[in-house]
DNA sequence: CACGACGTGCTAATTATTTAGCACGTCGCA
DNA sequence: TGCGACGTGCTAAATAATTAGCACGTCGTG
């Protein structure tokens, strides 16, 4: 169960509504790369749900689609995969490549709240 | 530039070509889900060389593959991603479920590292 | 030698993805 | 009322991805 096997269409599809929590065909459609028709997007909503990968509601004349999975487990899941693939598996490593990353982003508060977070680990950790 | 216009399988090649640096024909059709034929495999590759994503060397008899960015980058790029995706473009956060999610298995001296590291960004980031 | 194992390139066919189009329904308003 | 804007569902066609197959070359060995 995996974004392993959605194709390129579903999977740009399932990103957006990652990122936007909630969308409609529209909104998709407009952050689509090289946007198709419309109802080519309602298309593959339409599959994406049928697939389970998706469930919509109604708002009022149109529908809103989520993601049937939580953001949560997504996103680790989504991590896990790019740990496994680039990282040996090692979240350390991916930690430190995205502080490297980040780098001068990244706000004071921000260090300071993973200090601490560092901090209960290490003492959680036995 | 990315990812993000791979079709699937062209995708699932990639990852595995991440992970391993270099491959053979034979060792990616090994390592995909639902193996094609032998001859499937090496059709994609040749076809994600002319895309420019792939080179190969000869080794011996053999094609050995590798991608023609290096793992940093496209380690970056994913985590890039992955942060844009999930964590509204947010490397602390994206790293705060790292911790979360490996938590246990991280060893001391893992954290250790991180702490040092998260230190020396505090103060180059003035 | 000559055969089998294993490598490559290329091509054609199958299968899946992706798309646009049409028919219809509802709402708001001139 | 009747029209335009916007929503839906469904289907068929176009395009792209994926696959298997064949022809050929090289190496090692019985």
């Amino acid at each position: 169960m995996a974004a392993i096997d959605l194709s390129r269409r579903e999977r740009q599809i399932m990103d957006i509504i990652y990122r936007l929590e909630k969308a409609t065909a529209n909104e998709v459609m407009g952050l689509l790369p090289k946007p198709p028709s419309y109802s080519a997007v309602r298309a593959m909503l339409r599959i994406l749900e049928e697939k389970g990968h998706l469930r919509h509601i109604q708002d009022g004349p149109r529908y809103v689609y989520s993601s049937t999975v939580t953001p949560e487990k997504a996103s680790r899941s989504a991590l896990r995969h790019v740990m496994s693939t680039f990282f040996e598996g090692s979240a350390a490593q991916a930690m430190a490549a995205l502080l490297d990353e980040a780098g001068a982003e990244l706000s004071t508060e921000d260090l300071e709240r993973l200090s601490q977070l560092i901090e209960t680990a290490k003492s959680e950790g036995r």
